[in-house]
DNA sequence: GTCGCGTGGATGGTATACCATTTCCGCCGG
DNA sequence: CCGGCGGAAATGGTATACCATCCACGCGAC
């Protein structure tokens, strides 16, 4: 395909996206609000009143509910509306378990492929900068790095399903990332393990690989959602603050 | 439980087709066709031609074959038609790899539960079935009984996205199942390698039910994959079944 | 006061109408 | 004879209309 790689495919998706059709950039539109918060968790709308925030027609703005639905992200309640889904800890131990399972297997897969020395050299950088920005204690920077990363390990697997599968799942992942982004410590053992999986990647070792990103995953999630029970858990004595690094405003 | 009930009005419904709304009916009609090869692969179809063939408008089949496409199972181009999805060996690879990756997790998360004493019971039972089938040679059955062994493994382990996403690519998985049907040779491997898989799941231990049905998925995918290229290689394929050709346009 | 039933309205599921785009095909020019 | 061009028809994407269904609410009966 085009040289550039596809640039990386997460990022909620950017504001700005044109060129699709109604239908699709209804589906980037709602993702993209329910991913940054702007759609808060619990948030019910009806199908006419999605069509008239987005000014279209029921019937684009019904397939891309559909596949939000599919995705996990919203619930549709005949006669009661679509609402945006409210991930409780037991969700995010699902969503983890499914997600961590693919990304193992991509991992493994990339690692059984040869990589261009442009592909190493970028995966090698990310590394360095994950551990400049720890060093640094910028969290939410190692954290986009940490997502560009993994993503790339994924995006250079060649198999085109398992990368959709998890795409599907890493919006659900993302929000769950988004919560703990404030409370996270120092990422060092990631970065310790991100060592391991890039040197197992760049042997050419799938065994390896595997098994590195297996522990990997296991702590990190472990960790995520130790986190995140400690995020959720409250009844709402602290509200949880929806900004971050976005932009404000719901 | 339906019964007649639901029969106020004189409609043209699929016979058989159980009482689900017109898109369901849709998908799950035309996912039937493509799944028992009613509907070839490489058969292309226009939405229209889908909507008179099913008795419905459009708009119901319309959102279920994007569900389909969506799945993998059928491709839509626009102004073109829908193709019903002719899979390479390739594609097989790429599912069974996603596949395995989710169904050994699943796997892992059953060993990690309380099973009933009746499912443990079904469990064995299945095993033991389908060991009699491979002395029986009968491996029609064998096959049938294994759906329901990984079926019944992937049901009980708890986490429904899971389950959801398994189903997704085993509707692709069972077209290259069906496919080899005529050419497996005795499973003695499987039946071996299963007995392992209970012995984990039943003592509750998921690490071992992890590596006993890693083992199992890759030696199966491995030899799947080889009897698949077997049967795809050939430019004339052999009367794998009695299915009719559509017929084609003038 | 509470429970049950009926009715009206809201809602989404489905059908249909409309329109922009693309493809196919024939015609004209080179 | 070949290739580019134009237009008509087909097709899918989108909008809208329609209608069965379900829910809420109120009224009446117990």
């Amino acid at each position: 395909m085009t040289g550039i790689s596809r640039a990386a495919r997460p990022r909620p998706v950017p504001p700005g996206s044109s060129g699709l059709n109604a239908r699709d950039r209804a589906y980037a539109d709602l993702r993209y609000r329910i991913l940054t918060g702007r759609l808060a968790p619990g948030t019910t709308l009806l199908e006419t009143e999605i069509a008239a925030l987005l000014g279209l027609s029921r019937t684009p703005v019904r397939e891309a509910v559909i596949r939000l639905a599919e995705e996990g992200l919203v619930r549709i309640r005949p006669r009661h509306g679509i609402t945006v889904v409210d991930l409780t800890l037991a969700d995010f131990r699902d969503i983890l378990d499914v997600f961590s399972a693919l990304e193992i297997r991509a991992v493994a897969l990339t690692a059984a492929r040869r990589l261009t020395a442009a592909q190493r050299d970028a995966l090698a950088t990310l590394t360095q900068r994950m551990e400049r920005a720890t060093a640094e204690g910028d969290i939410a920077r190692w954290s986009d790095l940490d997502d560009d990363f993994h993503a790339m390990l994924v995006g250079l697997c060649g198999n085109a399903r398992l990368q959709r599968s998890i795409g599907e799942y890493w919006g659900q992942q993302y929000r769950g990332r988004r919560l703990i982004l404030p409370h996270r410590p120092l990422p060092s053992a990631s970065d310790r393990e991100h060592r391991a999986i890039l040197a197992a990647v760049l042997d050419g070792d799938p065994q390896a690989a595997h098994a590195a990103h297996l522990a990997h995953r296991a702590r990190a999630d472990r960790d995520q959602l130790a986190l995140l029970q400690r995020v959720l858990t409250p009844a709402t004595p602290e509200p949880i603050e929806e900004n971050s690094h976005e932009p404000h405003r719901p």
